[in-house]
DNA sequence: TAGACTTTCACGCGGCGTCATGGTCT
DNA sequence: GAGACCATGACGCCGCGTGAAAGTCT
């Protein structure tokens, strides 16, 4: 009887995800998070399932993804299941874990480097700063 | 006698660090990381301390700071010394390990409330993956 | 009725990528 | 003289931010 369904607005969501309007906008235009319901003003309404679709969104955002392949990722027919892609996302998570753990090793041996007047092979330099990308993206 | 300063080429450069050459052109076209050395038929030579720097540019740049502010941190006054900034980026790849470790932890959480059909708060949703820059940038 | 919230344009910017064209040979 | 390497310049794209002007009131 009572008002079942819950709806947010473009503010709301903005407070609960740190997301702007202007974002969320953004993100309805290309087709990325298009609102469950619109009112008759034009006001965007989201629906919880559309928070969780942001969610994995903005888990796909921090992985540096693009906003493209997310796109496909999340409406890819085959690897779907909000499950099965929340457990890739932790493999993802686990490998980027592993090369800020390079990163830190090279700034180390970096500051020793610099400590001791020692030479540091450029290979080593680099490791971990260089481009991650296809690190994670074999999906 | 024999040629002891060594140069890179932005070939070379490219190579080592996986950095475009067309990478390299923007940088010293916004003033971020300028040749030592610039023969007559405009060719970019690269020395040692240029690749260092470099270094840092990406460390920083991974760490997703603009190139604004990367220019200015390296080009500061007080807080230079290489050591005391690789000293400060050990710590901010710290906090960001922290941060992916909240990741982690929503994303398991995620499955588990999938899997039972619980529910999450959105504030426990979005852990780790909401705006995190201020968190690093509070130099 | 004032305030807070919402909308849709239009323009701008950062950080490069992508040709295209032409010179150089570290 | 062919191939690999280098340069500059103009344009384009992505992911939004920044007003501006105007309607709405979940």
């Amino acid at each position: 009887m009572t008002d079942q369904t819950e709806y947010y607005t473009v503010n709301k969501v903005s407070q609960l995800t740190d997301v702007t309007i202007k974002t969320l906008h953004y993100y309805q235009k290309i087709g990325l998070l298009i609102p469950t319901k619109i009112g008759v003003n034009n006001y965007r309404y989201y629906s919880v399932d559309d928070i969780k679709r942001l969610q994995e969104i903005l888990i796909y955002r921090t992985m540096n993804f693009s906003l493209n392949e997310i796109h496909d990722i999340l409406n890819s027919q085959n690897n779907d299941s909000r499950i099965y892609r929340l457990e890739k996302q932790l493999e993802i998570v686990k490998s980027q874990m592993n090369n800020l753990q390079e990163v830190i090793t090279t700034i180390e041996q970096s500051i020793i480097a610099e400590r001791e007047n020692l030479h540091m092979t450029e290979k080593d330099m680099f490791k971990g700063v260089k481009k991650d990308d296809d690190v994670y993206k074999s999906m």
